[in-house]
RNA sequence: GCCCCGUUCGUCUAGUGGCCCAGGACACCGCCUUCUCACGGCGGCGACACGAGUUCAAAUCUCGUACGGGGUACCA
């Protein structure tokens, strides 16, 4: 099958992302973002970064920061855009500025050139004329369509009038009357009847152009080749295209991706970290949250009440219960602990693949192997243990110091307690240790908080006790009695001395290893789970175990002892 | 409602008329390893939405049905 293309194969490729910036980076904007940086990486072209900030009610310069940083992160680079080494207003690029509340004048412009030419007109009716007309065919069970007939046709006069009368109007595009068919890199050819087409709005009243028209000016202004996003947007091509063509300008070439879903085939939205907070909450019946999270009981109750979605509250809740938020945006992914490159490999396998001979990789094999001929049609459900496999197999297979670097460097953006508690020598031994077993750079920072909190916080889980301390007439506090004059008679306390100490321990007891690593791990870290015992001791360090010891003996034995 | 698009194991996918009683990955199950939790190794379960048609031959082509999705905004 041929790929027809607009331009000449001696022209560079020019992509861009062009998100609106009303919040995090979505995890589909990211992945919008790696196809079109992908693209242009592999034909050594150019990759814009475009802020689409026409709607003032939602954008915020915070949004477009968020963005970038995410975007960053990932190590997706423009060439074109905001510079992010420079406050918002630099920007990089020859074709800008790349904020569209900086372009009017060239909107307006074109606007005014569609006007010229009579290809624009305008109209005045108001969106509650608008309204009733929809839901007049609705109740009709007509298809609505918008009924040009008589802005159309308003005199010169007419128009003077309802001017003077200070009536707000839009202006709308006159669409041709004519089928509107264009060719797209995955679905090939899709032609749009002109009766299912309307004169859409190009200017609101506030006199910002409407996305349809800014889009379209500004990726042909900006030489961009090639207009990779999202399937929604499928069904505006056709009046993009209509521009284009009324204006005289070059058609991109055009590639639609199919959509990522939750895998209950919901939308990935921000709502679902509100969603999962207030079920957790409901669930547990909590009337407030942890102080510290400076979330007061109304605004709990009003995000109860699901009068907010704030999302500062269900971090709260999270936090409060100990609860993962399932994540949507590159900032959840990166709290979560995940890698970058993994993310992005796994990303990249929704709705595109090239045959597979592997399925773990990184962005360099993504822009070797990337083809708009290889995206999917269909839209795919985002699997979280899929991804949590690759990125365990990436922790894995770090080299250790790069595994510390990595892990450093989280705990200091998220769970900044793990470098203030710890010394640079417990803290490589720690990464050590947690290397090999961890999904996420976050899950040594939730499994190993008893190695950061003080040795009197430790609370004891009652199963554990149960079974490795009481049960035999209380044999796991013999256990302990038994070790610790042999642990404080310990000079080297270090992994290999100390597993030579249990080692021979056992043998003279003669009980399995477990007899002995678990009523430890109960000391020290009140549960059944921890690294390897004579790593954890080790790091943990003679002082800390055996005033762990001694607090178990202390605190639990008679208690737990007498109701044995 | 209307217009379009899509549909292969639970999930992501390979597959472009014979190589496919359908291959891989994740999940799941079992076994091995084991001081706990993990990691790891080996094995297993498991799909062409349904119905017609074309053909010597169909997951692959055609039609219909069902289901899913997108669009139908002065949001992008």
């Amino acid at each position: 099958m041929n790929s027809p293309t607009n331009h000449p194969a001696n022209q560079s490729v020019v992509t861009r992302f062009a998100p609106s910036p009303t919040g995090q980076l979505h995890i589909g904007g990211a992945r919008t973002a790696l196809f079109a940086w992908a693209y242009a990486k592999k034909h050594a072209g150019q990759f814009i970064l475009r802020i689409e900030d026409t709607d003032q009610t939602r954008s915020t310069p915070q949004a477009t920061c968020n963005i970038i940083e995410g975007l960053q992160w990932l190590g997706l680079d423009w060439q074109a855009g905001p510079d992010p080494q420079q406050p918002l207003e630099k920007q990089l690029g020859d074709t800008g500025p790349y904020f569209q509340s900086q372009r009017l004048d060239t909107y307006r412009q074109y606007i005014q050139q569609l006007i010229d030419m009579g290809r624009a007109y305008k109209c005045f009716k108001t969106p509650d004329e608008l309204n009733a007309a929809r839901q007049q065919a609705k109740s009709e069970k007509r298809a609505y369509k918008y009924d040009s007939t008589e802005s159309r046709n308003l005199t010169p006069d007419q128009i003077a009038e309802c001017e003077s009368a200070g009536k707000p109007s839009v202006i709308r595009f006159r669409m041709p009357d004519a089928d509107v068919t264009f060719h797209d890199a995955v679905f090939g050819d899709v032609t749009v009847k002109s009766s299912e087409l309307e004169d859409f709005i190009i200017q609101k009243t506030d006199g910002f152009p409407t996305f349809h028209l800014a889009v379209t000016i500004d990726d042909a202004t900006m030489g961009v080749t090639h207009v990779i996003r999202g399937q929604d947007h499928l069904y505006n091509t056709p009046k993009h295209v209509a521009l284009l063509d009324a204006l005289g300008l070059t058609r991109p070439d055009y590639a639609h991706l199919p959509l990522i879903f939750n895998s209950d085939g919901s939308k990935m939205s921000k709502r679902d970290k509100a969603k999962t907070a207030r079920a957790a909450a409901k669930a547990q019946n909590i009337q407030s949250v942890d102080d510290a999270t400076g979330v007061s009981s109304d605004d709990l109750s009003a995000f109860l009440n699901k009068k907010t979605d704030d999302i500062n509250i269900a971090f709260a809740i999270a936090d409060t219960l100990k609860l993962t938020l399932p994540e949507i945006d590159v900032e959840d992914f990166r709290r979560s602990g995940y890698l970058p490159d993994v993310l992005l490999g796994y990303i990249s396998q929704l709705g595109w693949s090239h045959g597979h001979p592997t399925e773990r990789y990184g962005l360099d094999y993504i822009v070797e192997k990337f083809a708009l001929a290889d995206i999917n049609k269909s839209n795919a459900k985002f699997d979280r243990d899929k991804l949590a496999k690759f990125n365990t197999e990436a922790i894995t297979a770090l080299p250790p110091d790069e595994f510390r670097e990595l892990w450093k460097a989280h705990c200091a953006r998220y769970e900044p307690a793990y470098l203030e508690k710890l010394d640079d020598a417990a803290f490589a031994l720690l990464a050590t240790s947690y290397q090999e077993r961890s999904r996420t750079l976050q899950e040594p920072c939730d499994n190993g908080q008893f190695f950061i909190i003080a040795d009197d916080a430790i609370e004891y889980d009652a199963k554990a006790v149960k079974k490795f301390m009481a049960k035999n007439d209380g044999e796991g506090f013999t256990m302990l009695r038994t070790l610790r004059p042999a642990l404080e008679a310990l000079d080297d306390f270090t992994a290999a001395p100390i597993h030579a100490l249990i080692e021979r321990t056992s043998t003279e007891q003669a009980v399995g290893m477990g007899k002995i690593a678990q009523p430890l791990r109960v000391a020290m870290t009140g549960s059944s789970v921890s690294p390897p015992i004579d790593q954890t001791l080790a790091i943990l360090g003679k002082p800390t175990v055996l005033a762990r010891i001694d607090r178990c003996l202390n605190v639990l034995a008679e208690t737990a002892e007498s109701n044995a």
